[in-house]
DNA sequence: TATTGTTATACTCTATAACTATA
DNA sequence: TATAGTTATAGAGTATAACAATA
């Protein structure tokens, strides 16, 4: 009702105040910095995703993981064959189910796996470098809750 | 050196435990709830943020723009075509250097930009569901924070 | 006939490069 | 010659759909 002049809109202070909107922003912006560090070991993000959830869960058949990262059985199938490629994981076949390629980490697929770590720390340090160290443990402990709070077992 | 069986590796749980794998994964769930809402009005989130963009500035040059939200100016041409065809936003050649075309917010942008934001606090409600108020608060003041670190005028 | 994985294909998003007009 | 914007083109990433092997 107010047409006060110069002063923003109630819309864009309110669209900023929103969660989506600074986790969606900050989430590109770390996911950016993270591709950056993994890119000389060959990795994209996803691939980082894929062999973080093959440890967590130790072997698992690509449709399992298809629905635990949300995303459409064939693009395991490539994200698995570059990461065999790079001698990080292993396809065997279930012998019980025929049909099943069960993927496992190598030493090697671990090997990365704690590079990828390493990469998201360093990471972490710039992004949070103007935080103080409560800020931080704060931000972490509160993602972790969200992240919880999503379908039990959510990408 | 220890090599428990069963357990998963280091690697993995320190991935799992950074911002950026957090931030990330939360950030791509964010967006994708938030660009189903916004569908319906012909949106998409980069929509979106122009629109928040230009109304925290209120009229800015397409090259301005390109930086403030981080990407190349090509890509600013296809979202203001495509908010211009829904009368969301006025492309003005600067008379003062009539190579710029300002862009301003409509009543319309102004309306879509007010529906964005519904839609985000929508999303909001959703994906924060399963935690407290407290919880919620802290977590957007922390995001806030975090976002406010980066360069100061960063995306 | 249903399911797992694979391949072939197409679509979306975004960047790079070439071009136009203004300075 | 340099800059703002535009257009043309190409690449990355991911999905959909058709297919093969096994159940």
């Amino acid at each position: 009702m107010s047409d006060v002049k110069g002063a923003a809109t109630p819309g864009a202070a309110a669209l900023r105040a929103t969660l989506v909107f600074n986790l969606g922003t900050l989430g590109a912006l770390a996911t950016d910095r993270f591709a950056a560090r993994v890119e000389a070991l060959g990795l994209k993000p996803k691939h980082a995703g894929l062999l973080a959830a093959l440890d967590a869960e130790s072997a698992a058949s690509q449709q399992e993981l298809a629905t635990r990262l949300g995303v459409v059985p064939s693009l395991i199938v490539s994200l698995a064959d570059q990461l065999q490629a790079l001698g990080a994981v292993e396809r065997v076949r279930d012998p019980e189910d025929r049909r099943r390629q069960v993927l496992t980490l190598t030493a090697e697929g671990r090997r990365l796996l704690a590079r990828c770590a390493e990469a998201a720390e360093a990471a972490d340090a710039e992004l949070a470098a103007g935080l103080t160290a409560a800020q931080r443990t704060a931000l972490g402990r509160e993602l972790r809750a969200l992240r919880a709070a999503q379908t039990p077992d959510g990408r």
